[in-house]
DNA sequence: TCGAGTTTTAGCCTGAAAGACAAAAACTAG
DNA sequence: CTAGTTTTTGTCTTTCAGGCTAAAACTCGA
């Protein structure tokens, strides 16, 4: 990598802390984890207790611990948040690193988006609470950018991948389902038309059971359930597709 | 963030080395980055010339500088091997964090996705080269993976972005436009087809110039130019649209 | 200069998929 | 049994990708 032998490989300053020469910084790892509540889309976040941004929202997470991975890491911490066994779908968003997100120390950060199926309300901690993703006030450091990333990334994958399994419980109706798909989307979604959208792309399926619409009557809603719990691509969605033959 | 006051925040076995905790590892940043030469699609490596992985390709890149953005730092490296004004494109891609992803040293990597427009040669040490994607040996340390991510993303970006303005050069025919597509997708492209969807999407426009076909004669080709050379979403790609009203 | 060969361009057709809408089905409550 | 509600089914339209063919526009050689 010493490209031309005139030592240019240190322009940043720093020689060699290990045979890479790679500085040592800091790094945290946090997570986006949605979850639809009361019809809406909330994210998971805590009230910062202590400078810097004292009194501020904050994503979970914290330091990388030395044996660990990023995953690994963000599993744990979250594990102190929100039941593991909880996380319906867990994926790298982004990392972070401008010399001024933290004030107060060179930190860089990766973001993971967290999703939680709709329906289960996992133990936290008194700091620590869903807020209408909608409505949330300014973040610390660089928490709001991580949170508008991982809203896109969840709206884009709506669009073209199963994920919905990772908002929805293991079984639902579709008038349920296109809520969650409202919530997360921010916009309504015609319950028949992502019927015939997820069982043509065979992300769902009939379970055969079926319960009693609202109290006010009305015919009973067929049970569905999502046919993989792990993130697929629609493959149907790529344009300028291989040749037919 | 220190949940329920037990101490659990530290079970990572590191106290805090600034306020966040952060343990210090060392970070470096990679780059892919492609570009399309005689027809194909090929990745900047260079040789490892000492070890660990000794006589291995690896991917461009080097130390995080402390008072350096991460994407500041790639561009900085990069400038180093192949000309910055060359890059048409820089996208973050992953951060890889496992543990013994470096046998010698705890380290993270940022990889990035970078493109450079077909046509033009820029000049690279003597260790470093323009190898095929398809024909690549295996790679120092997880490189290959990066390589694998790149190479999936850079593929679905040109389903549903203008992410073709990087891999072409400014003018172009649509024959062309389709070579540089076959060689970045694996299979053909039907020009005329590329036209039509290109023309309905909005991301190119013809100059109104033409050249001369392949020396056996031809119709003369028109050129065309893409509208924007920075990244757009083709909206119209997504399903589960808002409702029409 | 004319015809053969080559490449690009334009037009037409097909099929897949999404979305709007309306009617039928299946239930509850009074 | 009827009115009201919700789900489900079916039809229609629109959009877009992609295949195919014919026309256009050129070069080259006879």
């Amino acid at each position: 990598m010493d490209i031309n032998g005139t030592g240019e490989r240190f322009a940043d300053g720093f020689g060699p802390a290990a045979h890479t020469g790679a500085p040592r910084v800091g790094h945290e790892v946090l997570a986006v984890v949605f979850q639809v509540r009361e019809g809406r889309l909330c994210v998971l976040v805590w009230r910062r207790g202590r400078p810097p941004c004292e009194g501020l929202w904050a994503l979970p997470g914290g330091s990388l611990g030395m044996l660990e991975g990023l995953g690994e890491s963000i599993r744990r911490q979250l594990a102190q948040k929100v039941d593991v066994r909880d996380l319906s779908h867990l994926e790298q968003l982004e990392t972070r690193g401008d010399p001024d997100r933290d004030p107060f120390a060179r930190t860089l950060a990766t973001a993971y988006l967290g999703l939680v199926p709709a329906g289960i309300d996992p133990v936290v901690p008194p700091d620590t609470e869903w807020c209408f993703a909608s409505e949330l006030l300014p973040m610390a450091f660089d928490h709001t950018a991580m949170v508008d990333s991982a809203r896109r990334r969840l709206r884009a994958k709506l669009s073209y991948t199963n994920i919905g399994f990772a908002l929805a419980p293991p079984e639902f109706t579709m008038s349920q389902l296109s809520r969650y798909y409202r919530a997360a989307l921010g916009h309504d979604v015609a319950a028949t038309n992502l019927r015939r959208v997820l069982l043509r792309r065979g992300q769902i399926e009939e379970t055969g059971r079926s319960v009693p619409s609202g109290r006010s009557g009305g015919r009973p809603a067929a049970l569905f359930r999502f046919r993989a719990r792990t993130l697929e691509i629609t493959d149907a969605f790529a344009v300028l597709r291989p040749p037919a033959d």
